[in-house]
DNA sequence: GTTGACCTTCAATGGGACTTTAAGGTTATG
DNA sequence: CATAACCTTAAAGTCCCATTGAAGGTCAAC
């Protein structure tokens, strides 16, 4: 039960463009795809996954070229060390800007919770220069009145 | 003390060029930007932090595009409740973020996860199937493998 | 034997993210 | 006052990446 499949079928079944398949196979990242007599490419099933993996590391952010180098794909083994380096690497990225965002996110929390426990404008431009402060980095403009 | 730089400085101490300040400005990236009576750019020093987000986003691999959703602007006339509800809804975005960003995050600790555990020596393909398993539950597309 | 799916090669397209260029105005300094 | 070192906009140019299409030919099926 080898079932193969032409790259039409391939290509309907991933929803992908034959052309782009094809275009995969030229940038390394389907491995060696076996061929018929007839010089049609012949694909097992499981190149629907690959290439559901392909289209998931794009999502992901990663290029093709990384994935490439992420995939020796077809049946040889994976740089497994490799691999998981990069992906640390990546995640350390996120890590970076987690950490920023929850930052900001702190800062206007409390800083909503200024606004709201103190509702009764007393020193209302205090906090309001505070405010602006965290919250408008990006928008210079202030319309200072109150 | 309204400190205020322009735009030379800000590229200095971001590191950026000022064409591409000039450029994430025209993207809609920074809002808008406070004016000097000469038409000179002038930035609050939050300006730099605000521009370290954004080069951190894209180095997690965010487009600019979805950098600018998650960076809106435009509002004024600052009352008291109008100001607690613009900052939750930046909130909320910063939330929509980290989840993007947890999301991301924990598919790439999933696959590391993945490579890391696996028990020596067993064929590289049936770990493959199960990263194959691990990166996939994200998406809905069609095409399902045997 | 015509139609349609497949083949190859290669040029073209499209999007993203800038950078450069041209043609100026402004400001600081000697 | 001149000259450099800033700044301005708008448009065009660049670079890369990913993908697509066209041209010309082969193969399979009805």
């Amino acid at each position: 039960m080898k079932t193969r499949m032409k790259i039409g079928e391939l290509a309907k079944r991933t929803g992908l463009n034959a052309s782009r398949i094809r275009f995969y196979e030229t940038e390394g990242l389907l491995g060696t795809v076996e061929r018929g007599a007839n010089g049609y490419r012949r694909y097992p099933p499981e190149a629907v996954a690959l290439l559901g993996i392909v289209t998931s590391a794009q999502r992901a952010g990663f290029t093709l070229d990384q994935i490439r180098y992420l995939m020796p794909a077809g049946s040889q083994g994976w740089k497994h060390d490799e691999l998981a380096a990069r992906l640390r690497e990546k995640v350390t990225e996120i890590d970076v800007l987690q950490e920023q965002l929850a930052q900001n996110k702190a800062q206007l929390l409390a800083v909503i919770d200024g606004i709201e426990n103190r509702p009764d404008g007393i020193a209302c431009s205090d906090n309001k220069q505070r405010m602006f402060d965290l919250l408008r980095p990006e928008e210079g403009k202030a319309g200072q009145a109150d």
